[in-house]
DNA sequence: CACACTCTGCTTGTATACGAACAATAAACG
DNA sequence: CGTTTATTGTTCGTATACAAGCAGAGTGTG
């Protein structure tokens, strides 16, 4: 009836699982940015995980965060910028940077916590408490 | 113990609802770029929504596929490089570009479809049967 | 008619995101 | 030791993505 092609697969944009997961990832993209302006959900990752591991190689904070090489180094570059983290050369390895946050990266980070529980709170809020937590069993269990 | 911060709240940035439907999405785009190499999912969006609708306008098409209008500009341009979508003038808005899809566009979309739900079924093939539906449903409830 | 308001499309600026290619360095190996 | 291979960080090119601001066109109200 109109979803019917030539070759018998009826089809629906809107039923397909990745356009419906970029309309929920875009939905919770601007509940971020209301919540937590000052940084993007990359760069929270970013200073968040460095903060969990208190150092770490640029390549191996990507590999952590799931950010490509090419990418960490752009979102390094501004963090660095805006002085919440530093750099310092690897002895051991002259090919590496060490990064470590600065006091001020582990300052905002810790101020941008709860807001970062609300973010969650906020993208989960259509669902039922136990809704919730099916979806991120579900969603953990599709990477 | 280390995701314990000053304020109490601890803290897992592996456990953020954000963080994990990003990394769900990459695997997802990495399926597509597999399986459809010839659209990124941006624009295979677009033309099967054009290809849905029959015509619209650029902003049209742009609320029906969730894209930004700016953003939507560049993919429009890209489809009408590659001759998969044609533009004419709206004789009764002066405003507005009426979009179709060319031949080459329809043709390309419905050669396609096949392997559209074969990026959805491999997205969701983690999954139980009865978790897809159930996952789909509450990501539909989620938006 | 004059005015405000809205819609449409465009442009600029910033930030991801990733493939591909590259040089420098390190490690593995014979 | 020298050769090969792998890793690290970088650059380039392409493609989203969205905020903000703009101009032109349509619509409504006084």
């Amino acid at each position: 009836m109109g979803d019917e092609t030539k070759n018998g697969q009826p089809y629906h944009l809107d039923s397909q699982v990745g356009f419906t997961m970029r309309q929920a990832n875009q939905r919770h993209l601007s509940i971020f940015a209301r919540h937590i302006p000052a940084l993007t959900p990359t760069q929270f990752a970013t200073i968040a995980k460095l903060c969990e591991l208190g150092q770490a190689s640029q390549n191996a904070l990507g590999r952590a965060t799931a950010i490509d090489a090419a990418t960490i180094k752009g979102v390094v570059d501004r963090l660095r910028r805006r002085d919440l983290v530093a750099s310092s050369p690897d002895p051991n390895d002259q090919r590496r940077v060490f990064l470590t946050p600065t006091d001020a990266g582990r300052a905002l980070y810790a101020s941008v916590i709860p807001a970062a529980h609300a973010v969650t709170s906020e993208t989960l809020s259509p669902l039922e408490p136990e809704e919730r937590e099916v979806f991120l069993r579900l969603l953990r269990k599709m990477i």
